[in-house]
DNA sequence: TTGCTCCTCACGTCACGTGAGGTGGC
DNA sequence: TTGCTCCTCACGTCACGTGAGGTGGC
């Protein structure tokens, strides 16, 4: 049938290294069309190149190799093109992002430090509507959008009262290891009903906080999180608790990122 | 003077995992002010996130720690700033690559196939003077560029007449290993006198190859050594010999890279 | 016979993450 | 005393790269 090369011509011909072709055959992604049974020699036929050539690009992109195999599993068919176009998008994500990053630290090193308005003021206690899931701040975004999206839902068809603007806890464990849990949440006016089906209840229990308001795109948050830490560590005022968000002015409100309003809230002492 | 946090709060405050600190610390590219002589805790300064803040950047960018240690090694100087910009600019590279790298992709799973115009024909003996060097196929592009912008000008200070258009051959193992001895060659007529200082002198063996003309971004350049190999492979007709390309319209001639041909040229037997 | 290509281990690299097992202060 | 935080090994992960040591065909 068709013509068939050895390791060393097909890496030639596909761009590929030797040992990742090995390596590629080795955990399955990629195979010879026949291994020789003496010598135990490798041999691919050029109607490979096609996959070889997708495979190249794909890890171009740094798609892992378990994503890889999937592609090439799938057939020509539509869940290939799936596969791929997730990857695609998620790459154009990628991309907004790193733009984000390359921004903010230029302005990290034209003004070093500004300064900052910490406040220290006492939250209510009282209930919430909330949706509370582990969470990795790789894709914390996406997931509150979608939970505040949900308990916007909730409210609207509950005719709850709310008391405040959206907000969440994260847990001392998301900060340190970049995944942990996280509550979303939407504060209320009195007790939470039992029409707030889907959502859960959460009991916010108030107390002294040391405040201060973030503006702009999420990706400076540290920024904000050190100044303020770092007020709270200085003064020693640090008491134990989840730290809190509130979108005073969210993705949903403002038309560009630099319009972001974040109320960052520390636990203090009393 | 400042206030001192052990690794738990300062992993909070810099949105840094405890576990990613001491590796920080364990290579030396970040340590904390103080190390507890009797228990070993990790104590931070608050004035550390600064630092801490850069390094989350750089990091989130891929920047290697050993590059980032050299950042926050070199001061808030101007040996930092064209540290970051050179990075920065880098970026801006791979930005772009990850765009072709796509929209490649895009037209690989549309037009899966194209067939390819094979010609044998026979190079023409002769001599070049060239340029030499192990080169890397991640930037194979900036060095050719360098190399034929230095060859043009010994070319016109030499007052040589050239045979045909720049050209380069590349060895076996810079397609195996991705990294490999490369000439960047002007082929000219008659031979090449004492005049070309700088360059070396590159005899071309010439003999029969088959070759076909490549059209647009160089990214494609795989996909056209696959058709090309597939066919001498076909044939039974492959010979060993370096691999030839000729840059018919380089990127200085045309406007768009739609409009780059390059002539690929793979040694057959007569 | 010499070179070249191919083979299989086994180990290294990079930037951490993952437990195991243990200590120290409130 | 219980929990929590911190510590140090030692090993795992991912996608290969790097030799070492050996075989097979022209």
């Amino acid at each position: 049938v068709s013509a068939l090369v050895s390791i060393g011509e097909f890496s030639r011909l596909a761009h590929l290294s030797v040992k990742a072709l090995r390596h590629y055959h080795d955990v399955g992604v990629f195979s010879p069309v026949e291994v020789d049974i003496h010598n135990g020699y490798r041999l691919y036929g050029v109607e490979q190149l096609d996959d070889a050539h997708v495979l190249r690009r794909l890890r171009e992109l740094d798609m892992p190799l378990e994503e890889v195999k999937l592609v090439l599993d799938s057939g020509g068919g539509c869940r290939r093109d799936r596969a791929i176009a997730s990857h695609l998008q998620r790459m154009e994500l990628e991309l907004e992002r790193t733009r984000d990053i390359v921004a903010s630290l230029r302005d990290l090193l034209d003004a070093p430090t500004r300064p900052l308005d910490v406040t220290h003021r006492t939250l209510k206690p009282g209930e919430a509507v909330a949706h509370r899931a582990t969470v990795a701040n790789t894709n914390i975004e996406q997931w509150s959008i979608e939970a505040f999206a949900d308990l916007s839902a909730v409210v609207a068809s509950a005719g709850f009262v709310r008391a405040g603007p959206t907000g969440s806890q994260f847990s001392n464990e998301y900060f340190e290891q970049g995944i942990g849990d996280v509550a979303a949440f939407v504060a209320l006016e009195g007790r939470v009903g039992p029409e707030a089906m889907g959502a859960e209840v959460l009991r916010l229990s108030g107390g002294a906080h040391a405040t201060t308001i973030h503006c702009g795109t999420y990706e400076d948050l540290d920024l904000t999180y050190g100044a303020l830490g770092s007020h709270v560590a200085e003064k020693q005022i640090g008491a134990p608790g989840p730290i809190t968000e509130f979108y005073v002015a969210g993705p949903d409100e403002v038309e560009t990122e630099a319009d972001l309003r974040t109320e960052v809230c520390w636990p203090i002492i009393a």
